[in-house]
RNA sequence: GCUACAAGCCAGGCUAUCGUCCCGAUCUAAUCGGGAAGGAAAGUCCGGACAGCACAGAGCAAUGCACCGGUAAAGAGCCGGGUUCCGCUUCUCUUUAGACGGAAGCGGAAACAGACAGUGCCACAGAAAAUAACUAUCCCGAUGCAAAUCGGGACAAAGGUGAAAACGUAGGGUAAGAGCCUACGGCUUAUGAUGGUAACAUCAUUCGCGGGUAAACCUUGCAUGCUGAAAUGCCACGUAUAGUACCGCCUGAGAACUGCUCGUUCGAGGUACAGGGUAGGCAGAUUGAUUCCGAUAGGUAACUUUCGGAACAGAUAAAUGAUAGCCACUUUCUCUCAUCAUUGCGACUCAGAGCGCAGCGAAGAGGAAGCAACAGAAUCCGGCUUACCGGCUUGUAGCUUUU
RNA sequence: GGAUGAAUAGCUCAACGGCAGAGCGUCCCGUUGUUAGCGGGAGGGCUGAAAGUUCGAAUCUUUCUUCAUCCG
């Protein structure tokens, strides 16, 4: 059985086109602390989920503190994308989310971990419909 | 033992579950093995390596540095020395006693070439901020009894204001003054001698004595080609061999010599606007002037020679993490007092040690809280600067206790 | 990653090394039946921070802090 909370590189939006498209093209929802953009590509033969993180030098000064907030989400995320993976695969369908967090004080672990799933269920009724 | 300061070092550990990146193996999609942030990775303030372009030559400009020697690949770094200044201590001079002054020792600081190459600036105050002028002083002449006034001269630092005032003191000199002259002292230029690799120090002779500011322009000496890994090389993909305006085709637009000019060379296309396409991969790129430890030899030291051992991440929308537990650590609370130190009371005693009771602390047991400071590699090194909870070691100073 | 520049009153900006000022805004008074406007007046600054040079620093130098711009 192949393992089901991984992150590796092909799970992570890393092209410079795609995320520009993404910021001029994509949609967008408001979550607390979390502004997620997404696009949904469904004439793509190869049906994945790809996802990014990105914090604002403004709001945090320090490296160490943006990479905390990063790790945070990544953890979120990757604990729970599952559903959303299947969804997917089984729609035959691209979805590129970018995750850009906006609020200015490091947060916990247990309110990421919330808001991450607010954001992937508001998603996975999205790409239900 | 405590406190303060300075320097150096360390920068929690283990286990479980779920994960990230790189390398290797099996071997074809997953598993196994190994490795994965710092003393500042930071600021980008200096200096290099490395890369690309340029490099017949001359001049100008620009920038940087600035006591001497060493060190090093190099430096505005480091080490040692010199000079000047500051602080402390001791001694000395003088004195009723001190202060000032002199000498020695210790410690610290300095962007520390030049203000007789030139130009500029120095608010307010002050006669004047550097050429002089004004007031005052003195002499001569005129008027006048005189005081004084006017005219002509003499020179010069007396004018107490300022951050800063024209070498200081004494004497001579003079009509009155003045380094005008002399003695002593101070500073300074040049030459010589001695010591030192040198900066410089000491001595002798000599020229002088008009402030500050070069982190004002500047002068002198030395150095510097420009640009920085978003550099640069290669591969792949893709578009418009099209549009508008201006200049030019040897009577030459423009380009190169990457700051500018001369000069030299090339030269038929160039410039601007609008628009279109790509923004993927590989190399550069992680082991090098490397770092640490031990020994050895040289040197006052920084540092270096030789030998042995150990260690060293490589991402690229950007990895090194999350959760839980335990142990350490810090703070705090409760209990115990057999052990150690100490305070009070009591009995004994000439007195003390020791003894008994009580309190407090160390220590031990248990509980609670905190989970660490500064901070995240982005081509790589040597420095500098800045940030930093706590702990350890060494040194210095002060206080207290015991001997 | 690299390279530049800036910081002065609440805001926008001035100011040869010699007392920090203008416009707008704020407050008060007058004018008006009232408001706006107009007129008169007042307050507001350790010149981003710390050192240094200088007799004297907003200005010159250095080190920090914050903000902004540029690059293939």
């Amino acid at each position: 059985m192949a393992k089901q909370f991984t992150l590796g590189k092909n799970e992570r939006l890393k092209s410079r086109k795609s995320i520009e498209q993404l910021f001029s093209e994509g949609k967008k929802i408001v979550v607390a602390p979390y502004r997620v953009l997404y696009i949904l590509n469904p004439s793509v033969e190869k049906a994945s989920l790809l996802f990014s993180v990105g914090v604002s030098a403004k709001n945090f000064k320090k490296a160490v503190d943006r990479n905390r907030v990063k790790r945070l989400t990544r953890e979120a995320y990757r604990l729970q994308k599952n559903d959303l993976q299947k969804k997917t695969k089984a729609k035959r369908i691209q979805l590129n989310v970018f995750f850009i967090y906006t609020g200015k004080e490091l947060p916990e672990y247990d309110e990421v971990y919330k808001k991450v799933g607010l954001v992937l269920n508001k998603l996975d009724k999205i790409t239900g419909e």
